[in-house]
DNA sequence: TGTAGCATTAAACATTCGTTTTAAACGGTC
DNA sequence: GACCGTTTAAAACGAATGTTTAATGCTACA
């Protein structure tokens, strides 16, 4: 039943995903047409309809995809270090929530494609926050909010609710726009390196700093 | 030759400008049609390619309409810190640099209108950030860098960069999504304010912090 | 070998989009 | 009262969209 056509190393249903994938990280969810999708797979306009019923289902199974794996792996990295019983630091917890999302980038068929996605979904026309990033990133997100409360007890429970929205926001458009950081940087070190490597190296620092900054009740 | 209607105070020009500046923060630029614009504004459809010309000029203009008050009082700012001769510390700098953004969500017609504006211009489909966003900021933005640069000069230059960009990034998500901080908080305190002011209090003290991490260079 | 079932194809479907056109009204100014 | 910029109205244009349909190709299994 499973029978792929040796033209492709891929099938179909596989290829379209792949391809939707790379389309919507680039220009968005919204300007990306069915008809584009099917023409740089290679694949028939109808193939999407067959095989997925809709372009919103398309579009959901394209971050089902994705999101499954990010978030099993932000939870295991989680337990993993939660099992070995020691308190854990800020930086710890933080990396166990990046890494993931480096690795992918890393690992990913066409690089930063991950992190584009999830940014488009907090961009684009209403409805993809709650019906896909939310839904799945649900359970991850508070047991991360948990481990960062007792990481740093000094702060308030919505200290901390604020700092890991502010985690999230600068870790997508950190790994977002070269845009940005090109105009900053003016020609004068147009050299900047954007990888994923070199992009945790410089964002650690700023969300470790960030998360541990004194809050409210505090004397300082 | 500015004769006004009765029946609004608005001109129809300035009725399209404020109803695409909303709908084109609610939905997206891509996904707002210029009947939705029109018919919302209680216009004629014709009225748009009158006054603009083109979607695209209406685009340019409502981004224009915010950008450059902005930017303005962005550049302002600086200026009138750095005329008193004393060194500036980063937190008066990001102050500087935040404060007519939560400005003009507290005065905006329709609140975080700009700042979802602003983050839409980072996603939606390839061409406003370098049509607008950049042109619009460049100045600004390297006054800014510099601005910083001395008032952490333990920095490298590059290190000023990606902080800033991080801190943009953190910026334009803080005030987007209230959604995500919803979701962080799980019900435990839904009470969470989201007002320009809470989110600026509780900005400032993470992007300072984060600003003035230890760099690669330090012992530390 | 033949048939059932999934996969792929080409064509057409109905909508919606931005834009243009033509026409008619309204409201001031010279 | 005639001109002119502004606005509304209705209609149509071509292009692009998501979706559906009907026909064909192909493979597996009996």
């Amino acid at each position: 039943m499973d029978s792929m056509p040796a033209s492709s190393a891929l099938s179909t249903r596989d290829r379209i995903l792949a391809t939707a994938e790379r389309l919507f990280a680039e220009a968005g969810i919204g300007a990306t047409s069915l008809r584009a999708i099917t023409a740089a797979a290679n694949v028939n306009l109808a193939a999407v309809n067959y095989h997925f019923g809709s372009k919103d289902a398309l579009v959901e199974a394209v971050y089902r995809r994705h999101l499954e794996p990010l978030n099993t792996a932000r939870l295991r990295n989680l337990e993993e270090l939660e099992a070995r019983g020691r308190a854990l630091d800020v930086e710890t917890i933080v990396r166990a929530f990046v890494e993931p999302l480096v690795e992918q980038a890393r690992t990913g068929a066409s690089g930063t494609t991950l992190t584009r996605l999830l940014a488009q979904s907090l961009h684009e026309a209403a409805g993809y926050v709650e019906r896909f990033y939310a839904r799945e990133n649900d359970a991850v997100l508070q047991r991360y909010r948990d481990a960062m409360q007792r990481a740093i007890p000094a702060l308030s429970p919505d200290e901390i609710c604020w700092r890991l929205n502010f985690m999230l926001g600068t870790l997508h458009n950190a790994f977002l726009d070269a845009g940005l950081l090109k105009l900053l940087a003016h020609g004068d070190s147009d050299r900047a390196e954007t990888s994923p490597e070199v992009t945790l190296t410089q964002l650690i620092p700023f969300l470790v700093a960030g998360l541990t900054a004194p809050g409210q009740r505090e004397a300082i």
